[in-house]
DNA sequence: ATTAACGTATCA
DNA sequence: TGATACGTTAAT
């Protein structure tokens, strides 16, 4: 059946309005990839063009309602273009009810607009007055989520259908996702609202009230109070926010604007800590959007955390970071595929030290824009996991999936010389390797780094605590034109002779250091460093 | 008329 | 329960 028929029972409004692409966001403005499931099944991908889907690279992060939307009161369309304030245009524009699925001005409502709710998430979205006032909310919540959560679909059918809908939905934001919602670490579905960020400390608020919209200044708690939570959150998309988070400035009471533009106010808040910003996403609604400016959140680091909560995934969804540390978590392999289809423009991703069962994610993740990946210490990874990891998928005969990556740390790894051949042959561009402390490699990993191109493009390399090395890795490690720093300490088949042999060949080398410090009494360590001026 | 793809039914 | 199929809607 098709989601037109989808009528909400009692609901009044008649038919649901399917939503469509914004053709703004992001994802709108990309091209298909040609390589995801859906793609493939496109007829102009050499596809049977069954599923009708589209790329999992442009799922629009902004539905919007269809321009042939009509106000159920009035029968008019949104009107926000022809107002000016925030204020009168929210008046004017249609508002789509996730429990009722009426479309409506707010302005149109008898029983006034201020008991509604507001899903900042999707555009002209909300729960309606209507349907708040008569304690739909918490219900609906756990019942009727897919509604909620994503403003498409969702027949009045069989509950079951319905929590399947849900996840369907979430499909499209992921590459092979097999949960929907948002994953949590044991491998569970269960999902939370919100863009809480319980790592960061202190917890954002829901900014989705519209009574305190005009006191936006005031630090004031929602004029209503929350519902309890259901015990069962429901299973909702997570979409980043827009680049430039609205409004662009705030109301004050007496109707103008602040002096302060939201322009002023990002410039403060980047001197604001990760946490200072959780405290400020509290302040109010504006303050809250505007602190989701992934532009403050380029890092984020959540490292050592005990466990990774399905709120910290969709607080950190929201955020869009570059770089990403999940460093010694308990991330579960769900949790991390998740993330990683959701995060296209992620360049650094820290997994050091978590189990390989967890990391493994990566070997069926797309994520081509990734220049740095830690897998220090990862639990069990062994030569044949990298290969995994690097390699292309078999039935393919194109580049490996880290082919733009020039970071790579993987120290304290089980790894023996064949992991060498697979960085040759896997990551041409790598600038900066880190194998130190994997005891089992030998010249021979040398051998293959130094008769490879990569020896025109290794700037940095970590041989620390490679206690198999001899001074035939030192005298091969002179042919490498770019390298600027080795770091062989702890290499206990080294003498301090040894490291004088590695004269750096460059010109703009002014000065070569050796260092010798003996941590224990057994060991003499080396330590040579190119300092540039 | 054509294309893209949403939302739900159904399969495995 | 995840994967797949497909009728139908929205845009052009």
């Amino acid at each position: 059946m098709s989601g037109s028929k989808a009528l909400g029972g009692g609901a009044g409004s008649g038919a649901r309005r399917r939503r469509t692409r914004c053709r703004r966001c992001q994802a709108c403005m990309r091209t298909e990839c040609g390589e995801c499931h859906f793609c493939k099944d496109m007829k102009k991908f050499g596809g049977p063009g069954r599923m009708k889907q589209s790329c999992l690279q442009r799922q629009c992060t902004a539905p919007v309602l269809p321009h042939t939307a009509v106000c159920f009161a009035c029968g008019e369309a949104g009107k926000e273009d022809t107002v000016d304030s925030e204020e009168e245009k929210f008046s004017l524009c249609l508002m789509e009810c996730t429990i009722c699925n009426e479309i409506i001005h707010p302005s149109c409502l008898k029983m006034g607009k201020a008991d509604g709710i507001i899903n900042d998430e999707i555009p002209n979205c909300w729960e309606c007055p209507k349907c708040h006032k008569e304690g739909k909310t918490s219900k609906v919540r756990v019942r009727d989520a897919p509604r909620l959560a994503c403003a498409r679909g969702g027949a009045k059918g069989s509950r079951g259908n319905k929590i399947r809908n849900s996840k369907n939905q979430n499909q499209r934001t992921s590459v092979s996702s097999s949960s929907s919602s948002i994953p949590t670490s044991n491998g569970g579905g269960m999902a939370s609202s919100g863009l809480l960020m319980s790592a960061m400390a202190a917890s954002p608020c829901q900014p989705s009230r519209l009574a305190p919209r005009s006191q936006m200044m005031k630090r004031s708690p929602p004029a209503v109070p929350s519902p309890p939570r259901p015990v069962q959150m429901e299973r909702h998309l997570v979409r980043p926010p827009p680049a430039c988070p609205e409004p662009s400035c705030l109301l004050l009471d007496c109707g103008s604007a602040h002096i302060m533009t939201r322009d002023a106010w990002l410039r403060v808040f980047t001197y604001l800590s990760q946490r200072e910003l959780c405290v400020c996403m509290r302040v109010c609604r504006t303050w809250s959007r505007w602190c989701c400016d992934k532009r403050l959140w380029t890092q984020m680091d959540l490292s050592r955390q005990r466990s990774i909560t399905p709120p910290m995934l969709s607080g950190i969804i929201r955020r869009q970071p570059v770089s990403l540390n999940l460093g010694h978590t308990n991330i579960s392999k769900k949790q991390l595929m998740w993330l990683i289809n959701r995060l296209p423009g992620l360049l650094e991703l820290d997994v050091s030290g978590c189990p390989w069962t967890s990391v493994s994610a990566l070997c069926q993740a797309v994520c081509p824009c990734l220049k740095l990946l830690d897998l220090s210490r990862v639990e069990d990874l062994k030569d044949s996991h990298l290969r995994e990891l690097l390699a292309p998928p078999p039935d393919e005969s194109r580049a490996g999936r880290f082919q733009n990556m020039t970071e790579l740390r993987l120290a304290g790894l089980d790894l023996t010389d064949a992991a060498s051949r697979l960085l040759v042959r896997h990551t041409p561009h790598l600038t900066r390797l880190d194998l130190s402390h994997c005891v089992n490699i030998t010249d021979q990993t040398v051998r293959n780094l130094t008769v490879s191109p990569l020896r025109e493009s290794l700037t940095h390399i970590n041989l620390a605590g490679c206690v198999k090395l001899t001074e035939q890795s030192v005298q091969l490690l002179q042919c490498c034109s770019a390298l600027q720093t080795v770091d062989l300490r702890s290499c206990s088949l080294l003498s301090a002779e040894s490291g004088q042999l590695l004269s750096f060949p460059f010109h703009s080398c002014v000065e070569s250091k050796l260092l010798l410090h003996s941590s224990f009494d057994s060991e003499i360590n080396i330590s040579i460093y190119k300092v540039q001026q």
